[in-house]
DNA sequence: ACCTGTCAACTAACATGTTAGCACAAGGAG
DNA sequence: CTCCTTGTGCTAACATGTTAGTTGACAGGT
């Protein structure tokens, strides 16, 4: 029985409803709480939220659009199933923004971003002596953002981390055979050494490659 | 007066309601018909098109998250400013994928992707010989999309057309000015050069080049 | 003349009632 | 036994009523 007698809470969270409820199945959705394939009933959520039909179907709206969930029209509402094909599309396009951002940064970097990227990567190793392997990977994740933040674009941040959805959800799966972190700690450093010495090409390679191990 | 007297019209699409306003609208705005900063009224254009608000909300909303519309909570809802931020970061992005897929095609092209692309750009001459700077336009457009195509990755084009809708709306400010389309035709035809020797190195300098025209 | 507090009008956001299209199962004809 | 039909139950989509928050104008005080 694939039903969601969790909390799925949407207090502490602030704005519209429709804002709050899309935010909340979001993240249902995306730390695997809500399994592909599972039937998303709008009179349900509805009473579970304690709220009526209609931001839920706003949030739903929004969530199909994210490519999150499938609506079959005037039938059913489903957590979307992985494909291949799909995993595949937004790692290119992942790869084509992050390396575009890192390129970018690599040009016209200040001390200070280059500053606040070795601090990451110091912690990094220092997570990673301690063996705090969720840690690491909150931090490698940061890693990235803090790349895409130093673009200058805001909106950047945020259309890498759209088009990437269904890859978070992936990793959730394979999270355990995640692999050597000591691997992912060179190529972060072969990143930020080539950011630092402002080498654009070396940059594009280091990030090419680091993205291409998945 | 900023009023929308025109038809607006949403017979001759299908699918649901909702998706043919949202189309509508989007198109609207697109074209500069709606002018930045002009008001929408819910209830206004739910009696122009004939329907109730809950599918003139849904269009909004996703209108909205295109950020082609600025709705104020509680407030009022109008077509979005322009920006010379929001422009250069959409640039940043469409620069950023197609020449991530430039690259990819140059790699793996097929002779009948590179037949179609040299079909394109023989119809861009000829419409140029013909002065016909609409025609031109419209190949030119095609000339990208079908790079995107040849991808392989159906949302890869999709994704670059929803990233780079605020620069469609400028490019119909400065249309008249679009300058020189003969180096736009040397520019393309670099750009093919490079894929029929799939010289990746070549393509993605050609294509970077090329985008930064603007 | 200028600032300020109040109030009325308008709007998006939310709730709820209604419609229409799809899926699935049961039943009947070939 | 198989295939088509029909009918029921369910759902999203749409219409409409209700609520709450914001804006702007006006009145009154400074």
């Amino acid at each position: 029985m694939l039903n969601s007698i969790q909390a799925l809470d949407i207090v502490g969270l602030d704005g519209p409803l429709g804002q709050r409820i899309y935010t909340a199945l979001r993240n249902s959705i995306l730390d695997m709480s809500f399994e592909p394939g599972m039937l998303l009933r709008k009179g349900a959520l509805c009473e579970q939220l304690g709220v009526s039909r209609s931001p839920v179907a706003e949030a739903l709206g929004r969530l199909s659009s994210d490519g999150l969930v499938d609506i079959i029209p005037q039938s059913t509402t489903r957590v979307s199933q992985f494909s291949m094909a799909v995993l595949r599309e937004e790692s290119f396009l992942r790869e084509a923004v992050e390396v575009a951002a890192v390129v970018r940064v690599a040009q016209e970097r200040t001390d200070g971003q280059l500053k606040g990227l070795t601090r990451n990567i110091r912690l990094q190793g220092l997570l990673l002596e301690d063996d705090d392997i969720q840690g690491f990977l909150e931090a490698d994740l940061e890693f990235h953002e803090l790349i895409l933040a130093f673009t200058g674009f805001p909106k950047v941040a945020l259309a890498a981390g759209q088009m990437s959805l269904q890859l978070r959800r992936a990793r959730m799966l394979l999270l355990p055979e995640q692999g050597r972190p000591a691997e992912t700690m060179i190529q972060h450093h072969t990143i930020l050494n080539a950011i630092q010495k402002q080498d654009a090409e070396a940059a594009r390679m280091a990030m090419s490659f680091h993205l291409r191990q998945l």
